[in-house]
DNA sequence: TTGAATGCAAAATGTTTGCACCCGG
DNA sequence: CCGGGTGCAAACATTTTGCATTCAA
């Protein structure tokens, strides 16, 4: 598969190709709203000894790069996953704790009306909602 | 005023009626948007010795009766303001970090949508959409 | 008086940084 | 070979917790 085009600019741009970054991003992309000790963990299955401060300099890099993006949902560390995963909006269940996704389709009109009234670009990949999902209502 | 309904709640909860409380949510309402560093700096304006560990027991407290609330605004600590300010969406702009605030009218649709579909009941008091506000978009 | 609340210090989390060594190109 | 990248340890920032003391009721 041509997923090496990321491989390729990240050189172009001075950077090198480490093993290491290759195992995050792979990560990132098989785990999807993963906290970077999950992906440490997730990376260190494959190579054992990968520390997490490479793990952050890493996600950062790769962010850069616009492979992965992260969000903040709730209290805990961020959230990262692939940037091809496409944007979506997060639901998060302040009960469970359980993370689903929304097409970002249904803020468009929010979106429109943001950028309308206030010149605000939201920026939905972003987003997360809080509340209680059907399930934890239904007690 | 009659804005000792809360202390007479506090104490019919069994709860106790100290300075640092009425302080913490005395500097919660004037400072808004304000993380717990802010509100105990604010505090210790009228109280020096209040200790940060206080005003984090004293938040979760006075969030448990609902007098205030809390959003988490992107990387840093969480920010909170009074209750009683109504609910509201947060505008984060990722370039200068000014945080607006949106009626939540706004985003009633989306709200309305997500219970028909997804069951979930959103919770829009805590809602942040990051983005470019006006300003740092024409630049 | 009496137990809830506070202050203080230490621990727990999550993230960043300095630096010597390693290795991709 | 050379400079970017990694591992390691220590520094940081934020939040939580244990415990003796204090104070609201």
């Amino acid at each position: 598969m041509p997923g090496e085009q990321w491989q390729a600019d990240l050189r172009a741009r001075g950077y090198r190709l480490t093993p290491q970054r290759q195992l995050v991003l792979e990560a990132v992309t098989e785990l999807g709203h993963a906290t970077p000790d999950d992906i440490a963990t997730a990376v260190r299955r494959t190579a054992h000894g990968v520390n997490i401060s490479t793990v952050y300099r890493t996600l950062e890099l790769l962010e850069e790069l616009g492979l992965v993006t992260h969000t903040h949902l709730g209290h805990g560390p961020p959230t990262y996953h692939a940037a091809d995963d496409g944007d979506h909006v997060h639901l998060v269940c302040r009960v469970c704790g359980v993370v689903s996704e929304s097409p970002p389709g249904l803020v468009d009109g929010v979106v429109q009306r943001l950028l309308e009234t206030d010149g605000f670009r939201a920026d939905v990949g972003h987003l997360a909602i809080f509340g209680t999902c059907r399930e934890c209502a239904g007690a």
